[in-house]
DNA sequence: ATGGGCACCTGGCTGC
DNA sequence: TGCAGCCAGGTGCCCA
């Protein structure tokens, strides 16, 4: 499911519930996900207290007292925030019981998720060590863009999607974005121009500024913390409108397949 | 170094 | 009703 809008309602949702509580325990029902969630991680993060929450690309990190948690919803997973002794559904597969008496359930049906528990700097962990910059970093601009396409083969869609050049775009916000950009998403990234690229860098930050503003966009299973739907699936320009009307110019939106992933366009928007 | 394809999972929908 | 096939908000890893 979830990009960085996702993500970063989850954080925001879950924050004021989880900062200054004390973890009570770390129930695990079920450790097979993405990675294993090692046996001894819960005894490690028993006890300590949540100091703040944060988000690096897609990944939801909780600091504690002498770690963090590092928190990955993959395809398909969501996290809610409900009262304790609320019986766990099918496919949660983490409880954080909190000395509020309020529990933090993570669900993920494709068990694409995972949970790291690290006593070193987060930024080192290998799974963030080499992430691009976050969009809304000053350094992330066309001349970045311009910088890293260079001599890059790759359709541009890719490109946003690789989370060493670009974080936190997924399917949706890389199609949406391109929409925006007026760019289709096979063109050549080494062959955009650098007006395009200035297009792409604001578009990128425009459309995930958008869907954090409307809670994310569920299609399918994504509830935020509170367990409401996001809202932005109502201000998506292509994703999933094959066929139908462009937004701007009333031509049908064309859908094709790159890599194994559906991009959307607009064939007369989009050049 | 770069790019492409696969793997990991469950579940919902479509069409025969 | 059953079942095969396809598709789905991600991404690390292996190979050419």
């Amino acid at each position: 499911m979830p990009e960085l809008p996702e993500v970063e309602t989850t954080r925001r949702g879950i924050d004021p519930y989880v900062v200054g509580r004390r973890i009570e325990a770390l129930v695990v029902r079920e450790p097979r996900l993405r990675w294993p969630v090692p046996e001894e991680l819960p005894g490690r993060v028993a006890g300590q207290r949540v100091l703040r929450t944060a988000r690096r690309a897609k990944y939801l990190l909780l600091e504690l007292e002498r770690g963090t948690l590092l928190l990955h919803l993959g395809m398909s997973g969501s996290l809610r925030m409900l009262p304790a002794g609320v019986p766990p559904r099918r496919h949660d597969h983490l409880e954080l019981q909190l000395d509020s008496g309020a529990s933090l359930h993570f669900n993920d049906p494709r068990r694409f998720g995972s949970l790291h528990y690290t006593e070193a700097d987060p930024a080192v962990h290998p799974l963030l060590a080499r992430l691009a910059p976050e969009p809304f970093d000053p350094g992330f601009t066309g001349e970045y863009l311009w910088r890293i396409t260079r001599r890059r083969r790759v359709p541009v869609k890719s490109l946003l999607m690789n989370s060493r050049l670009v974080v936190g775009v997924g399917n949706i916000y890389a199609s949406e974005a391109l929409y925006r950009a007026g760019i289709r998403p096979t063109r050549t990234a080494g062959r955009l121009t650098r007006p395009e690229l200035e297009r792409l860098a604001h578009a990128v930050r425009a459309v995930l500024t958008g869907a954090v503003r409307a809670g994310g966009t569920t299609l399918r299973d994504y509830v935020g913390a509170d367990g409401r739907p996001g809202a932005f699936r109502r201000k998506l320009f292509v994703y999933e409108r094959a066929g139908e009307p462009c937004r701007h110019c009333g031509v049908r939106i064309r859908r094709i397949a790159q890599g194994r992933r559906s991009s959307y366009f607009c064939p007369n928007c989009q050049r």
